[in-house]
DNA sequence: TATCAACACGAAACCGTTTTCGTCTTTTTT
DNA sequence: AAAAAAGACGAAAACGGTTTCGTGTTGATA
């Protein structure tokens, strides 16, 4: 019932020629006559042939796949982040494995693991919790001095030399919190993650030096951390009640949300009596009512450009190892949950 | 610099034994005797020799790949459905390739045929926009055709015999439309897609079951068909201005919030003045406010059901043809956007 | 001591390509 | 007409494993 795949043995004993000339025939080498190529790419076209993709591989020691390994994929931004990769390297004839490391230290050795040995041309991948939180990062070492191009996003290490891409987080925060302050917000409350995420550390940053230059006090009781996963909303409504800000930054769009919930219960108006601005310009953001001004990651550029990157590092023949760091630059989208700027 | 990576080869010269010994010692074979295995199983683990999973998978005909196509990425239910895939697959060792159609019909055909060489066990996949609009399945039948294992989920076609899993959507709109009509409402607007759609088909169906079943003529009138991309926020108002119902049912999650945000501008309150059910249990129904009363699809489930039937006719040794179908009940999981039954 | 297992290992085929290097015709050159 | 040069093709190695089937050495058996 099943049509067998067609191989260049089968073509050759039909044909009664050597596998050597059918490869070459269907390659349209110099070397074969006219005829003879002729008569085996129209047996080749009938018979649908298509070359095995494995055993390119294994000949060329390039698989054209490339590895991704997130920690999340039910998260938007890392869900434009995918679809940017998928754009640049299909474009490029590159598949794309996605692995998932469930935000687990563990999860992502295993993961590395699995694909190292042979199955990828490199590497893009983005620091689970766990990794973050333990700092070992000796998977990602084994493997870059493997020579194996890998591309650290979004949640990067300064201890592993590759080239990277990332947003700029101070910058983001920064021009967040200026507009909070610009409209006239004083009382600007943090809710941010635990410390070990290099991105929330980032944030925090901005946050405070955009205080700073503004001439305010830095208040650490403004701040709330989070522990990123089983959000309690009654801590959030706690500390909100207690300190009573004018405004909410939030360093993702989750807690962005569940803040704006817990006001609107009080009873407050947004953006009248309370202005909100959270990170990562995801549907939720978007759909929320009213809509929340956001900083955009870019995620799908984020995602292009480091597809680029590692495929230029594929595809260069030269072992210089000297690598890049993209920064991107954010951007605030203003919506409905900050006043508006005249 | 870089370590290069080590083959049996390598270990064979190194320790001036065959080849296949050392292949036959690395698989603890009784061929080998202690001694030899023992010298050869320690310089292998000190060298952090791992076989090269690329000439495994052509000697075996068997990659431990699985492709997994899907119109969109950015779309709640679709990662839901990858991460019970991931789930699954990587349990029994898999990796997951995963390729966005965009819902373009070419896309699909050309991703198919990228990893139907060789590239992937079996696939998993859901149709395109464009491929269940053009109701052209060649590319499917060729493929199982070959004999590669196929599972469709969610977006199906009756064309194509293979292991099927996807929703009751029937039921899922009839228990929606019912639980409406049971809570008073009458006059109950459907927000749904362009008709080539099977899902959108069979919710149809279900709402119009729902409506006769409780002795009430279908209103053509009261069903807004949108296109599915691009949404038309006026045209959902003008419809809802027109029609005044008491009660919106959406074949998705983002119509639901746009009807949602129309009437609530109208300054209707949700669900005291009009209720709201959307199908797609996602983050935007679950974080909306009020949150909105949805039929959930059970994505990871789905995924996981249909990785374990993909792998088990992978693994499966005998040939016979035979195909299942499962079908997922939907569960409607109420929220704010309804009336609290007593 | 001749015979025969059991033991421990190696040679080689195979998976499906690509590619280098012959080799045998046929044609061109002198 | 002999030598050189194309022309057209095949043999074989290589990629990195697995596996079947020898084969040479031991020790036990008769």
């Amino acid at each position: 019932m099943l049509k067998q795949k067609i191989t260049l043995k089968h073509i050759a004993k039909e044909l009664d020629v050597s596998i050597s000339t059918v490869s070459k025939a269907l390659k349209n080498s110099e070397e074969i006559s006219r005829d003879t190529k002729e008569k085996i790419q129209a047996f080749a076209k009938l018979y649908n042939y298509k070359p095995n993709n494995i055993a390119i591989s294994l000949k060329n020691k390039r698989t054209k796949n490339i590895g991704v390994i997130i920690p999340d994929i039910v998260h938007h931004f890392f869900t434009t982040v995918i679809r940017g990769i998928e754009n640049y390297a299909n474009a490029k004839g590159y598949n794309v494995i996605v692995c998932l490391s469930d935000e687990s230290f563990d999860k992502e050795v295993i993961n590395m693991e699995m694909l190292a040995n042979g199955s990828i041309d490199g590497f893009i991948m983005s620091l689970s919790a766990g990794t973050e939180k333990k700092k070992d990062f000796n998977h990602l070492k084994e493997v870059t001095e493997q020579g194996i191009p890998m591309v650290l996003f979004d949640r990067v290490t300064s201890e592993i030399n590759c080239d990277k891409v990332l947003i700029d987080d101070i910058q983001g925060a920064y021009v967040a919190t200026k507009k909070l302050l610009d409209e006239g917000r004083r009382k600007i409350a943090l809710l941010t993650t635990e410390d070990f995420f290099s991105v929330s550390m980032n944030r925090n940053k901005g946050y405070k030096k955009a205080l700073k230059d503004f001439g305010l006090e830095v208040n650490p009781d403004l701040v709330l951390k989070l522990p990123f996963m089983d959000i309690d909303e009654a801590k959030i409504e706690d500390f909100l009640n207690q300190i009573e800000p004018d405004a909410i930054l939030s360093v993702n769009e989750i807690f962005g949300i569940y803040g704006m919930r817990v006001v609107q219960r009080k009873g407050l108006n947004v953006p009248k009596d309370i202005s909100i601005i959270g990170f990562t310009d995801g549907l939720l953001a978007k759909h929320a009512n009213p809509s929340i001004t956001s900083v955009a990651q870019h995620g799908e550029l984020m995602g292009e450009t480091a597809a680029k990157m590692l495929i230029e590092k594929v595809e260069s023949e030269n072992e210089e190892e000297t690598y890049r760091t993209e920064i991107l630059q954010p951007t605030l989208i203003e919506r409905e949950s900050t006043l508006n700027q005249v």
